[in-house]
DNA sequence: CTGTTAGCGCTTTCAA
DNA sequence: TTGAAAGCGCTAACAG
């Protein structure tokens, strides 16, 4: 009949609806909804009485028309281990709920051969409030530059580049190298071999000088016998390893910069026919899922990468904020997150042989 | 002056400034946005070269606000394994941004202690087209509920318990685990372990069955001494290895219900100073990272992960396409997706001893 | 403290 | 083949 009358597509009730029940305005229902003061208790109560009843929620995408914010943020991500992506969504997930944001994941990898071009599109066209971007595509080029041609609020997690303006979470990567040599010295080693990854890789760099700084600090000359290249994969540390324990005279200790080259390292000891920890100590870094599923479980470093994600979340939100009320003080561009080493059973003082 | 200038929120240019730019109005633009046929070809290019000009982006949000509909898919999780995770994201995504989607992912799980009850309300208020339930939250009855009351059309993944008119995605874990079983027969096996999983887990009484169904196949009787309970955990694994290989006479063979509980039996072996595989052969369940992190590498079931999710999202993607076209058709429920075996070095038929 | 008005940017409906 | 008008459901701005 009325032109007016076009089939309703939200599935439930609309503020309209809340606002007849409770016979208020409509602005008077969003006034409770965004818990606005200046609504007296009695008509609030009313309000959410009445949303009660028709089990009224919100339409987010109207919502978000009219107030220009999505509460959607992107994780920019491109297939890192898969512990890493976990660890990741615990604690970014975490954080998004308390602080009222939902997490799109968009995928940023080799997946699709024009990805790079497609980002700025993909950025533009999805609202988002603002991104979270962890390695690797921290420290992509083409994806910062989409970034900030859509001048789109974001966080990097420990970027290997420093980039003026851009705020970011921070590991201590070398700190905590430098540290997990110093535990290795007060065991008593001297003879400490290392396994590194690929020089491409910031992380990788940093926790080869942490480990290069105790060395020196301990008057420990660099012996290149000691030093072996891996590119953080299984494989390339079974090799690293195998050239450490054939150097004479052998380490009693080989500290691999990554979990997985550790752990091959553990099983080339164990073709050697070494003990670990008695005969070699083997220590890694990271904790992943595999640190404790071998045996020896595997002493290594720990980032708490749920903890980073979660403060890059909160440092996000608390710009958007800034954003939204338009406040002045410059928030903190960077946050650093410590490390702790966590002893397991791979890790002895050297045997007699080794003192 | 007038009242109508408010700050435009946009971002970039809307619409209207295509159209004005074009000399066509909005709706010609919107049609061409969507690809709409009855556009005059010259119109359309003209429209196109205006919106490359203006570098146009549609608002996402007014989109869906006019039609009701987000392409927002929501992926209602709950930490499962970190390999598990990150392979359906892998599978998910790529598909999703195939079909246009977007991945929510939503956590389910213990972080809070009322999300059953917010997952409803959640479920309604953030407006996704559909949602997937991978496993465990697939066979969580609150959740279930609630995705029926918000009459959200979902797919889930290998759940538990059917569900009338709820599609899902199958694994087949008893046929896999049958196959295993078979593949252990064909070495040369008789004595062949097996380490259970969890019995509120369906899955892991699927696999139990499949090897029993292979057992008894080979006219073997069933064995009480080859049987152990695990709970999916590393130690777990263990304890039940351990048994395992006190027992007289001893397995030549175990298989492990998942790679976790396999890899302990590994490190149980080498502690029974077994060679793996001369002296016992063990294999496991998942492929996961650590199947490949340990040495010797461990046969185990493949389940394509990424394959299945992929296969949700276009299942899920159908039906919401049905939904919008009307169409009639019932959509298939139910899609099965074959695993494989993956010989890897832990296995080899029975030394003299087993033989 | 509450309501009215005028959009947010896009699409649907209907008419041309 | 194209356009004008009328919303989608919500909120900012202003008035009372």
């Amino acid at each position: 009949m009325s032109v007016k009358t076009r089939a309703n597509k939200q599935t439930g009730a609309t503020i309209k609806d809340v606002a007849q029940h409770a016979g208020v305005s409509a602005m008077t229902v969003s006034r409770v909804l965004n818990a606005e003061p200046n609504v007296r208790e009695e008509t609030r109560e009313r309000v959410q009485a009445a949303i009660r009843e028709l089990n009224y929620r919100p339409n987010l995408s109207a919502r978000s028309l009219a107030r220009a914010n999505t509460y959607f943020i992107g994780l920019l991500y491109d297939n890192p281990s898969a512990g890493y992506i976990s660890e990741l969504l615990i604690g970014a997930l975490n954080r998004c709920r308390k602080a009222g944001y939902h997490l799109v994941v968009e995928s940023c990898g080799a997946a699709e051969q024009d990805w790079e071009s497609a980002i700025g599109d993909m950025l533009r066209t999805s609202n988002f409030d603002g991104v979270i971007i962890p390695p690797p595509v921290c420290d992509n080029a083409a994806v910062l530059a989409a970034v900030e041609a859509a001048s789109l609020p974001h966080v990097r997690i420990s970027p290997d580049l420093e980039k003026a303006g851009s705020p970011r979470i921070e590991t201590d990567d070398r700190a905590a190298a430098r540290r997990m040599t110093e535990y290795l010295l007060e065991l008593g080693h001297r003879r400490i071999a290392f396994i590194r990854g690929p020089e491409s890789h910031g992380a990788s760099r940093k926790r080869f000088e942490g480990y290069c700084q105790a060395m020196e600090a301990a008057g420990l000359a660099r012996d290149p016998d000691l030093i072996a290249e891996g590119e953080f994969t299984y494989r390339s540390g079974l090799e690293a390893a195998d050239t450490l324990l054939k150097s004479d005279p052998r380490p009693t200790a080989i500290f691999a910069s990554n979990d997985d080259m550790a752990v091959a390292a553990i099983a080339m000891g164990h073709r050697h026919h070494l003990d670990i920890p008695t005969d070699l100590t083997v220590v890694g870094f990271d904790d992943t899922q595999t640190a404790t599923a071998i045996w020896p479980q595997l002493t290594t470093v720990r980032q708490p990468i749920a903890t980073m994600a979660a403060q890059a979340v909160d440092m996000l939100a608390d710009r958007l904020d800034r954003i939204r009320t338009g406040e002045a003080g410059e928030a903190s561009l960077c946050q650093e997150i410590g490390s702790e080493i966590i002893v397991r059973d791979s890790s002895a003082a050297p045997g007699p042989a080794g003192r």
